[in-house]
DNA sequence: ATTAAACAACCAACCAGTTAGTTAGGCCCA
DNA sequence: TGGGCCTAACTAACTGGTTGGTTGTTTAAT
């Protein structure tokens, strides 16, 4: 095992960055508490993504990316969709604590690029399924997109003080996969 | 106009804080913006509220009430209450922030029991409406009200990469509202 | 095959600016 | 005149970011 390796560092460094920033945001996070689990100096860190803020973006476009290439994306079967990002961000909630913060703490004057290319190619394949009629047409692409999301992750934007209340994982994602079925209906 | 009076000052701390909370959380907020905006010193920040953390306990908490106060609940015509969420939370997209925040940045120990209060009378109303048949039997009623929840506010969990595409207040408020009655049905 | 130069990866220590929280005392009204 | 309201000034600790130098690895001429 070799004591250098500028891709094995970056790799490492990019995986503390998710941890800490899923966990406190990036107000929250500490760049010292980064290069420590990632196991190398701090000075690493600003040498290979500049600053924090630098730093977050590449942690969340790593994270985005392997989000959208396990769950992919199906006009044809919206709720078997609805149930895959149930499914990952069931075994990822930090993903989606990360995601939220993107939201929250990021000042959006250019917007990440990946993104917008994902969104565009769902809605034209929404738009696709509505004209061979086997998507709904109640609703415009962008809002049914927006529901089957929020729907999807509904159980992640309660307030926590449910607790005790809340069902198990199998019973909400069958709620889950029934309201999108309704929703579609 | 009197130049020392508590209750008011107290109110201006808590509305500054409310702002300064909602745009950049607990992490990122800063107790002197707090102070200049509310117009006083720091130390009465200090005074009133004990630390940063009760500052925006007392200001979420203060928040939430007003919320609660101004959208009420109606088991027995869910549609409308959606309706009422989507109008709040346009009109006051700060206070969405601040529960999103708090959410994320609070550990949470001891729940805020005016939540729990209104989460518990607001499943035995829903409960009871099932038994009326008033209110559909598919869902279990958490199940519901974090359906309902999150489909009112749904527009403001998406990501923000669409930009454009994003439509208008009223077609967002009818897709709210259409989503809601398509799950109860 | 050696070796020395060139380069890339890495780090300990440091710095300047910021932050939550405190203190000691002044001011105002009853 | 006394107690609650308010402030300026302070501090100890922390934070993102930098610097100057060290060590491992590759390259290429001998």
């Amino acid at each position: 095992m070799q004591q250098r390796n500028a891709d094995r560092t970056k790799a490492r460094i990019l995986a503390a960055a998710i941890e800490e920033f899923a966990a406190r945001g990036i107000a929250g996070a500490r760049v010292d508490r980064i290069a420590e689990v990632a196991g190398c100096n701090k000075a690493m860190l600003y040498a290979y993504f500049g600053n924090k803020d630098g730093l977050f973006d590449a942690a969340f476009s790593a994270s985005v990316e392997q989000y959208l290439d396990e769950v992919g994306f199906d006009a044809d079967d919206l709720p078997a969709y609805a149930g895959r990002v149930f499914d990952y961000f069931e075994a990822h909630p930090d993903r989606l604590r990360l995601s939220t913060w993107y939201r929250l703490e990021r000042p959006h004057g250019q917007p990440l690029e990946a993104i917008v290319a994902v969104n565009q190619s769902r809605l034209d394949e929404l738009q696709r399924g509505m004209r061979r009629r086997v998507v709904t047409r109640q609703f415009s692409a962008v809002s049914l997109l927006s529901l089957i999301q929020a729907i999807a992750t509904s159980w992640s934007s309660m307030n926590p003080e449910y607790g005790a209340d809340e069902p198990n994982a199998t019973v909400r994602r069958r709620a889950v996969l029934m309201a999108v079925q309704k929703i579609l209906s």
